[in-house]
DNA sequence: CGTCGTGTTGAGGCTATTCAAAGTATGTGG
DNA sequence: CCACATACTTTGAATAGCCTCAACACGACG
C-alpha cells in the first residue's frame, strides 16, 4: 500500500509501483517524536529531509524581539524540509504539534533518486509549488483579511488537507493546536485569537473539543472565509507516465534533433 | 551572452552552454508592456508561461471586499508564472510596474525542455524553493512585524535582488511603484504607507526620487529590519554539471538495479 | 495540594484604518 | 500657454481592530 508520503507523491505524478517503492525504501523511521517536541532544530544544518507519517508538525521562525511566526503545518504524508535541500532556512525550525511519526531521508539518497527517477523530480517540483500556493493564500489573509476570516480560511484549508488523507470523520477533523499556537500561525496575539475563536463558535462556524475541530457545515464557511480550496489541487492528469512524456506530439522527433544542436 | 534568464538559471544550476541556448531559443519576445499594462489576465487560463526581460511586475490578488494584495515582484530575468503549469491560480494577474520587457514560452515547449534537460529541471525546482523562501519571509513580516520593519524589509528584499542583476548603481535601484501599490505588498492603507515611508525618510534609511530609492547605508537598513539576505541564495555549488551527477558514488550501479526493480 | 499550561474575560492603549481635504506632478485638449 | 483632468502624495481627525496587562477559572500533573 506505501506510507502515506509515497502515495501523496503519486497523486502528484504517475509513478512507477517501483519508483513508489523507491521512495518509501529511502525513509529511515525516527523514534517517535512526542507533542512539543522538536523535529528539526536548525534547517540550515540538517544533512537529512523529513517526512511527517503521522500527526501534526509545523514549521516556525522566531523574530528578535521574541515573537514566533508559523510559516506552515505538515500533517501525514507531508515532507517538511524538501527546501533546505537548496536554499538556506537559517533559524528556522520544525516542531511536532502533537504526537508525530517521522521518517528521514538523507540529502544524498533523495538526490540520487532524483537523479535516477525524472517523475519523482517533477512530483518534488510540484510539492514545491503546490506549498507555494498554499503560502500564497496566508499572505493574502496576513494582509487584506481580519481576524475572524484568516482564522476561517486557515481552518478550511487545514480540513481540505485532513480531508485529502482521510482524516476527516463525521465532520471533524484532529486540531492539536493550542490557541496560542493557532495565533503565531495567523499573525495574531492568544488574546485575540480567543475572542475570534469564540465569534466563530457563536456563529456556529467551528467548535473545538479534545484535539479536533467539528465543522458543521464546511460550504459555509467556506462563503464566509472566501476560500476556494482549488488551488491545493493539481490543475490537470499528471504529465508524465512512468517517465515518458505524455504529450508526444507530431514533430517532436525534429525538436528534439534541433535541441541536441 | 543569454537572457537575463537563461543567465539566472544557470547560476541555479550549472547548465550546459548548448541548455542555455536552448532555455533561451524557446523564449518569445511579446511587444513591449507599458507600466501598469496586464502581463497576464488571468493565471489559470494562460497556456503560456512569461518572463522578465527588463523593468518591474508584480503578481496580484483582490479580494471580495476590493483589497489587493501583491504576492510577488518580478524583476529582469525572472520568470512569473511557472507555477501555472501545475498549480491552479485562478484569479490572480501579473502586471507591469513599470514599462517591461517580456518574453513567454508555452507550455509544452517549456515541459520539453524539461524532460530532455534534467538540470533544467532541478534549476526550474530550485527556482520555485527560492521564491518559496522570500514568500516565508514576506510572512514573518506581515505576522510578527509593525510597518516600519515591514517596509524596511521590503527594500532590503528589493536592493538584494537588483544588485544581484546590477541594477543598483550609487546606493540606488529602480524602484517604480506607487505607495499604493507598495501599501498593497506590505499589507498597509496607503495613507499609513505614506507616514511610514516619511518616517524611513527621516530615519536616513531611504529617500524616493523619481522612479528609485536612494540607501545610503543598507547594512545601517539591514540592522534594522532584522533582514540576512542569505535565504535568496543557494546553499552551496550547484550539484549538477551539465546533467550528469556530481555525486557518483560507490555502489550507485548496484543502486540502480535495484531502482529498476 | 500547589504548580503549570491553557482558556476566558475585562480595561486601556497603540497601531493602523477610514474619511476627508488639500497640495503636487504630469499629461491633454483648447 | 492656459484650463482642466488625472494620478499620486501629504496632512488632519475620528474610529476600529488588535495588543498588552491583568486577573481568574479550570484541568493535568507532579
Amino acid at each position: 500500500m506505501g506510507s502515506p508520503f509515497s502515495r501523496k507523491m503519486q497523486t502528484l505524478c504517475a509513478l512507477s509501483t517501483c519508483a513508489a517503492a523507491q521512495l518509501d525504501r529511502a525513509l529511515r523511521l525516527l523514534p517517535p517524536v512526542r507533542a512539543g517536541g522538536s523535529i528539526v532544530d536548525d534547517m540550515d544544518m540538517s544533512e537529512f529531509i523529513h517526512v511527517i507519517l503521522s500527526g501534526l508538525a509545523y514549521r516556525c521562525r522566531m523574530t528578535r524581539a521574541g515573537g514566533r511566526q508559523i510559516l506552515a503545518f505538515h500533517l501525514a504524508g507531508d515532507a517538511c524540509d524538501i527546501d533546505s535541500l537548496f536554499v538556506r532556512a537559517a533559524g528556522q525550525q520544525i516542531i511536532a504539534a502533537s504526537n508525530c511519526e517521522v521518517a528521514m531521508c538523507s540529502r544524498g539518497a533523495l538526490l540520487r533518486l532524483v537523479d535516477e527517477h525524472p517523475p519523482i523530480a517533477q512530483a518534488f517540483w510540484t510539492l514545491g509549488l503546490l506549498e507555494q500556493a498554499i503560502r500564497q493564500e496566508w499572505l493574502c489573509g496576513m494582509g487584506r483579511m481580519d481576524a475572524l476570516q484568516r482564522t476561517g480560511r486557515l481552518l478550511c484549508e487545514l480540513h481540505a488537507r485532513a480531508d485529502a488523507v482521510g482524516l476527516v470523520v463525521e465532520r471533524a477533523f484532529p486540531f492539536p493546536l493550542s490557541q496560542m499556537l493557532f495565533g503565531d500561525a495567523l499573525g495574531l496575539s492568544p488574546v485575540h485569537m480567543n475572542r475570534t475563536l469564540s465569534a466563530l463558535r457563536k456563529m456556529g462556524m467551528a467548535s473545538f473539543h479534545d484535539g479536533s475541530v467539528h465543522v458543521p457545515d464546511i460550504e459555509r464557511l467556506r462563503r464566509f472565509a472566501e476560500f476556494d480550496p482549488a488551488y491545493l489541487v493539481l490543475k490537470q492528469v499528471p504529465l508524465r507516465d512512468g517517465g515518458r512524456a505524455q504529450f508526444a506530439t507530431a514533430g517532436s522527433g525534429a525538436l528534439r534533433r534541433r535541441m541536441l544542436n
